[in-house]
Formats: C-alpha cells, structure tokens, sequence
DNA sequence: CCTGTTAATGACCAGGAAGTCATTAACAGG
DNA sequence: CCTGTTAATGACTTCCTGGTCATTAACAGG
C-alpha cells in the first residue's frame, strides 16, 4: 500500500483524433441532455462520457448551448422521408398503407434511437425556441404533408370519408407522440408494450378514417 | 438627481402573512417550475413573484425539491371525477357521452389551469419518479379507469365495436396529450385552435369506437 | 401603550459548474 | 531522428444560486 508501488495513478494516455472527437462529444452530450435535461447536465458527465476532459470540449464547441444546438441539428434527418416514399409509392390500399406506414413510425421511434430526440425536443423545446424552430420545420412540417398526402390518398380513392380528422391529419400520430410521453414519465410504474399500443392505435385511426361500405355485417 | 431627494429605496413594507403566504409561494413556484423546468428555476425568481424575500419561502419549505413537490401535491385534485360522474350518470347514448366528456376534459386542461401541471409532469417526471408516481396514481389510473367504464358501456350497449382499442382504452386520450406537447413547444409557430383539434379528436376515437349500424348510407 | 413572539428580511456563505488558459505531448512532415 | 504544430489536459477562476442566520419589525395579548 505504499504510495511507490501503486500502477494506478495512470496519467491518462492521450490519442489526438480531430476527426472522431466532435461526432463522440455530439453523442455523450445527446445521451447526457436525454437523461438530465439541458439545465442539470453537468458537461463533466459529457466529458467523461465522451472519454475526453471538459477542456476538450470547448475545442469544438464555444459553450454549453452550442454543444446543445449542434448534437440536436446533427440529428434532424427528415426520417419522414422513408414514409414519404412509402406513401408516394404504395400500391394497395390506403388502409393497408396505414397498416404498413405507422409500425414504421413507431420502429423509427422505438427501435432506431429518434425517441431520444424527441424526448429532448419534449423537454426542452419551450426554452429554446430557435431549435424547436429548426425541428417544427424540418420534422413536424414534414410530417403533415406526408400525412396529408396520405389521407387525401384515401379519401379521393373514396376509402376515407371526409370529416374533421382529414382536415387536421397531424391528430393521427397523437398516441404515437402519448407513448413517448409515457416512456418519460409512468413506464416505470405501468410499462406498455409497444406492440399492444400500435394496434390499438392502427384500430382508431382507421376505424375512424375508413369510409364504411362493406363493413355493414352489423 | 442629488442621492438625498430619491423617494426611492423604499425599504420594502412587511407583512406578516402566516396563512396566505405558502399558498402564494406554491403558486408562484408553479409557475416558474412551468416555464423554467425545476432545475433552471432560481428561488429568487419564485421569491420575486411572490412578493417576498428568498429567506421566507426557508420558513415554510426546507429546500427547493420541497416546494417543488408540496407544489405540485397540492394541485393533484383527481379531475377525472367529473368525468367519471358524467359516465357514471350519463342518461344518453355513449356517442353522446363521448361527444360530451372529450370538450370537458379539454376544458378542465385548458380554461382551468391543468395544462400546467401536466407540462410540468411531462418535462420533470422522469427525473423525479415520486412525484411521476403520486400522479400516476392518483391521476393517470384513475383516468383510465373511468375510460374503461366508458367504454365497457358502449360495448355492453352494443354501440362500439370490442377492439383493440377497447383493450386499451387510455389511447383514446392521446390527442389531448398531444395537445400539451404542441401548446409548450410548437404552438409559437404554428398556433392549434383548440375547437378543430378536439373536433379531429372527437372524429377520430368516435368513428373508431363506434360500431356501425345506421351509418351504411354509403 | 408595552412587550414578547415570531414572520420576514437581506446580507452572507459554501459549493458546484461553466468557461479559461498555460502547459504537455501526440503526431506529421522533413 | 528532430521538430513544429496543435489536440488534449487539468488546474484555475469566476459566477451563480441554494441554503443559513442574525437582525428587524409586525402584530397580538395583556
């Protein structure tokens, strides 16, 4: 136990790696702000997250808020975009489309990792209205427009039956928005299964877009 | 501008106030935990907006988690009652039940203060699971036990249809979440009339809980 | 009107975290 | 192998805010 022999004491061995370090930081910072939120993450977390000093930080990013900024832009891809195709393309019908285009929703959600986004997006979206900006444009807007080709998809071919919903479309991804919420905050207490939640979901959205006509079995 | 002829630096007039000022600081806390999030909430600030010192809110709470969640404890009426009164009574048909319990909950969220708790409830719950707990109970179980009333009575009636939906019946209030989410984030740029988007709401879980039977006019 | 109790004040302290910078040592290029 | 450039370090500074406490002055009760 004396001081000599110790081999701990390892002065931290250094590895210069411009091209890595900015994408590491980007990644510890989104895990850190995901867990604590903006305020309560303490870039020393990041930077031990990211295996670097908090020093190092400051060579890439100014400050904390820009770090914020930048992990958060770093990750708007327009993931509608895969939907979009799918609406523009889909052969069948639209009921089978939204059978086909909401599990995919909720796999970019759940599986990939865009509910961490999201959950910031969430959480944070109030206090910097420059970022929700960028998302509103750059996601939420997107969104709609698939959405809206979606449903006037429907309703011209006569399977959807006009009403209120056709006109705010955004209303349909509503429960998929309730599961991240509920992943944040009563997941612990009530887990949902993902899987239960998608059908009864797909169940309301398309009960309520279908026109009926051959559903008359009473 | 001589420093002897300001009528000001008034020395600030005190009044001892034993019964009214927790009430005032819990509401202010409200407030500023509303818009700031717990931990960018300065004591200060809540202080100022109750029209007092820092020092005092010391005298009724012993740290800011305290009043952070004596201040949300206090607002945790279960609202829901009113709701479940109206399924328990309700004389019509669950059409009509639906058509009048939806607009109330939107009314209790959004005329009565309650948005506020939920927003505060969304961003900080995950980080402060007694407080997610307390409300799952007492709120979140309770609301979805009088969805289940609800809906068991239109099934019973035979006017909805037994679904997926059915089995879950908490889906049906995620649009109203949605709305929160929208109203703290997105709502500066892209404003939500409350009217349409509770109508879309109404359209979209009514039309899917709705079994068809006068509606085959094609 | 006096006076003891205690609500309220505001100056203060301590700790924590954002941000800085002089120093160190990887690495590339000669 | 040498050496200049600069990525990386970590000790340091500064500021901010949660929390404390001695002092003050409202008010109630005698």
């Amino acid at each position: 136990m004396t001081e000599s022999d110790s081999a701990a004491e390892s002065p931290r061995p250094r590895r210069r790696r411009k091209e890595a370090r900015p994408g590491e930081i980007i990644d510890a910072g989104l895990q850190e702000f995901a867990e604590n939120g903006f305020a309560a993450t303490r870039l020393e977390d990041v930077a031990k997250r990211a295996g670097v000093v908090k020093g190092t930080i400051y060579r890439y990013f100014s400050s904390k808020e820009e770090l914020f900024e930048a992990a958060l832009s770093s990750r708007i891809t327009p993931f509608f975009d895969d939907v979009a195709g799918l609406v523009a393309a889909y052969p069948g019908s639209s009921e089978d489309l939204v059978r086909t285009a909401l599990p995919r929703i909720y796999k970019a959600l759940f599986e990939d990792g865009l509910h961490v986004l999201m959950r910031i997006i969430i959480t944070e979206g109030g206090r910097f209205p420059a970022i929700a900006e960028q998302y509103h444009r750059r996601v939420i807007s997107r969104g709609q427009e698939v959405l809206t080709a979606l449903v006037r998809r429907g309703v011209e071919s006569g399977e959807f039956r006009r009403s209120a919903l056709t006109e705010l479309p955004i209303v349909i991804v509503a429960p998929a928005v309730m599961t991240i919420v509920w992943k944040m905050t009563f997941d612990r207490f009530e887990p949902i299964e993902a899987r239960r939640f998608l059908a009864a979901h797909v169940d309301m959205v398309l009960e309520g877009l279908l026109a009926r006509d051959d559903k008359t079995e009473k």
